[in-house]
DNA sequence: TGCTATAATGAAAGCGTTTACTGACCGCGG
DNA sequence: CCGCGGTCAGTAAACGCTTTCATTATAGCA
C-alpha cells in the first residue's frame, strides 16, 4: 500500500511513539540543532512506521513561507507560455518550490482577482506576464514580495523586481528588415494590445526600419490594423487587408498567436504565400514546418526567458528579497534569433533526439 | 496605491480596531451565528480602514480544507491538457478553489513525487490523468479525498473515485473504418504507451476494424510500431516506416503527439498525402488546416471532458466526499466527432467569433 | 573541586484562525 | 415572579508546527 501523505499523523504521535519531545522530532526533521545519531535513529524510525509526512500548512503558519511561486500570464494556453511557466516550474522544483499558474485571459479585471488570490494564499514570490494594467497592486506587491516581470515593463515609481525580457525593439527590426531585403515595401503591421511594452517597442522597431527605408509609419499609414494579440485579431486584420484596394506585399503579426489567427484567414480566402504576400511574426510558430504557407519569424527562445526568470526570483528569494549583488535590477535582455530556417532544422534534430545545436547547455 | 492582502493585519487588530473580540469578527467575516447589524457594520469598517484580509494558511490550519485542487497529468504542454485544465478551473474557480497544476513529463518517478507533494499540501481534490502507474499511491488518495481520473483507468481493487473518458475503443474503431472507406488495407499503427488504458482501447477498436476486413492484426502483423505518446517516438515510427520493403497506404497515430512527429518525419522524407500515404489519429491537431499534409482526426472536445471531471470533483467536494446520488461511480463517457472537414469548419467558425454550432450551449 | 563552555533535550509560547462553551440579556407564557 | 428559548458577544481551547528559553548532563580546564 502506498504511503500517502496523512495528516491524521501529528508530530505529536511521532514524538510519543520515539518516547522523545516534539521539539526533537521537529529538529531531526529539519536538520536543525543538536540531536545525537540514536535519538535520531529512533525517531526517523517512528516516522517511517506511522507513515508522518510533514503538514505544510502548520508549517506555513509559523514559518511565514508557502513555498509558493505565483504565476501569472495573459494565455497559459499559448506555447510560449507553457514553456516560460515549465522552465520556471524546473528551476523551483529543485529547491522544493511549487507554481500556481493563473491564465488571466487577458483580462484586466481577472488579474486583479488573481493577485489578490495569490497574495491571500501567501505565495512567497510571482512571475507575472500581465496586462500591464494594475500597476497600483503590482508596484505594492513587489513591495512585500519579489516579483520578476515577463516581458511586460512597469514604468511608475516604486516598482521594485527584476525584468525578463527580449529585446523587441531590435527584434521586430530585423524582421522587417528582413521582409525589406526581399523587396517588400508596402508591409501590413498587425498590432497587438496597446498598452503593453512589447507591442509598443515591437511596433518601434517596425517603425524604425520602415523609416530608413523612406516610409513613415504615423496613424495615416494605410497598412496597418488595431489588433490584440488574440487569433481573432489576426483573422480579422486579414479580412480588413482584403478589402483595400491596394494591397501590401507583405505582413507582419506583433506576435505569433495573431499570426497564426492570419494565416487560418489567408487559408480561408486562398491566398498564399509567398506568391500573394509573405507573412512574419515575432516569436515562434509551432509546426511551422508543416505548413503550407511558411511565415518567417522572430524566435525567442522561451525556455532562456523562464530559467532568467526563475533564477532572479530564487536570488532574490534566497537572498531575503533582495537582489543578488550581480543581478542588474530591471534588466535581462534576451536576443533572439531571426528567421525561421535554423529553428526547422533544430526541430528535425530534436525530433531524431539529437541534441538541438542552436540550444544552450543546460545548467 | 492598490489594495494587497496584507498578512501583517490580523484579526486581533480588527477586534482591537473595532472594540470587539476576535470571535466577533470572525463570525462577521464568516457570516456564521449571530452579530447585531451595528457591529457588523463597525467590523466591516475597521476591516476596510485596516486593509485586513484573511489569512488563508491559518484558516486552512482549522478548517483542514485548502481550497486547492491538484491537477496532474503527463504532458501540461499539450494542447488538450490544457483545455482540459482550464476547464477544470473556470468551474473551480466560481466556488473559491484554485488549481495546482503539475506535469509529469510522463514519468512515473516524478508522478510519485507529485502525488505526495499535492497531498502534503493537503489539497482538496485531485484530477489525474496520470502514467497509469503508481496505483498504490493512487488507491490510497482516493481514499482521502476525491478523485477524478481523465483517461487513465485504474483496475485495482480498492479504487475510489469518478472516472471522464472518451470512448477510445470506438472512436479507434470508427477512425480506422473511415480510412478503410477509402480503401485502405494495410494500415500502419503508431501504439502508444503500453501500459495505459487509452492506448489498449483504442488499440483493440483498430484490431476489430482490422478485423472485420479481414486483417488479422497480432504480434505478427508488420505494420505496427511500438510508440509512447511522445512526439519523438512518432518520428521514429515513420523512419522505421520508410525502411520497409512493402509500404503501407495510410497510417494510424494513437494519439495527436505521436502524429505530429510522424508528419514532421514524413515531411522530412518529403513524403507527401494522401498521395503517398494517409494519416489519421486519434485525437484533434492543432492548426491542421494550414498543414500541407492533412491529417484525418477523431476529435473529443477536451473542454467538455474537463467540465465534466469538474463536476464531477466539485459535486464530490461539496457532498463531503461522497459522490452524488445521480453520479454513476467510474463513468462518464465522452463520444467523440469522426474526421476532420467538421473541425476545420468549426474553427473557422471561432476565428470570425461566432458561436462554434459543434459546441454545446454553455449552461 | 569548582567553574565555564558545549551538547542534548524538554516545556511552552506563539503563528492567525475557527468554534465549542459560557453567560448575559430580553421578552414572554405560566 | 420564575424559568425558558432565542440573541448576541466574549473566553479560551484547539489546529500542527517552529523556535526561544530553560534545564540538565558532560567535558574541559585551572
Amino acid at each position: 500500500m502506498g504511503r500517502v501523505p496523512n495528516n491524521n499523523v501529528t508530530l505529536r504521535d511521532v514524538a510519543r511513539k520515539a518516547g522523545v519531545s516534539i521539539a526533537t522530532v521537529s529538529r531531526v526533521l529539519n536538520n536543525t540543532n543538536y540531536v545525537s545519531p540514536e535519538i535520531q535513529e529512533t525517531v526517523r524510525n517512528a516516522v517511517e512506521e506511522l507513515g508522518y509526512y510533514q503538514n505544510s500548512i502548520a508549517r506555513s503558519l509559523k514559518t511565514n513561507s508557502t513555498m509558493t511561486i505565483g504565476f501569472l500570464c495573459a494565455d497559459i494556453s499559448n506555447p510560449y507560455a507553457i514553456t516560460v511557466a515549465k522552465a520556471v516550474e524546473d528551476l523551483a522544483r529543485e529547491r522544493q518550490y511549487n507554481l500556481l499558474v493563473c491564465s488571466t485571459e487577458g483580462d484586466p479585471a481577472r488579474e486583479r482577482e488573481y493577485l489578490q488570490v495569490l497574495m491571500g494564499r501567501n505565495i512567497d514570490g510571482l512571475v507575472l506576464n500581465g496586462t500591464g494594467l494594475n500597476e497600483d497592486l503590482v508596484v505594492s506587491i513587489s513591495g512585500r514580495i519579489p516579483v520578476v516581470l515577463v516581458h511586460r515593463r512597469y514604468d511608475v515609481p516604486g516598482f521594485r523586481g527584476d525584468l525578463v525580457d527580449s529585446d523587441n525593439e531590435q527584434g521586430s527590426y530585423a524582421l522587417t528588415k528582413h521582409l525589406q531585403r526581399f523587396g517588400h515595401r508596402r508591409i501590413f503591421v498587425i498590432k497587438g494590445e496597446i498598452h503593453t511594452s512589447s507591442h509598443l517597442e515591437r511596433y518601434n522597431g517596425f517603425c524604425r526600419a520602415m523609416r530608413e527605408n523612406g516610409v513613415t509609419v504615423d496613424e495615416g499609414y494605410p497598412f496597418q490594423y488595431q489588433g490584440d494579440f488574440t487569433k481573432r485579431s489576426g483573422y480579422l486584420a486579414v479580412e480588413h487587408l482584403c478589402a483595400m484596394a491596394e494591397k501590401p506585399t507583405a505582413i507582419l503579426a506583433l506576435n505569433n498567436t495573431m499570426a497564426l489567427g492570419a494565416l487560418a484567414c489567408m487559408k480561408a480566402r486562398n491566398l498564399s504565400a509567398p506568391e500573394d504576400i509573405s507573412i512574419a511574426a515575432y516569436n515562434d510558430i509551432e509546426n511551422k514546418e508543416l505548413m503550407t504557407v511558411r511565415p518567417t519569424v522572430h524566435s525567442i527562445d522561451p525556455r532562456q526567458i523562464g530559467l532568467h526568470a526563475g533564477r532572479a526570483l530564487l536570488e532574490r528569494l534566497e537572498n531575503n528579497g533582495l537582489p543578488n549583488r550581480d543581478i542588474v535590477e530591471k534588466g535581462y535582455i534576451i536576443p533572439g534569433n531571426a528567421v525561421s530556417i535554423p529553428a526547422e532544422i533544430a526541430r528535425d534534430w530534436e525530433n531524431r533526439g539529437t541534441r538541438n545545436p542552436y540550444e544552450p547547455d543546460p545548467q
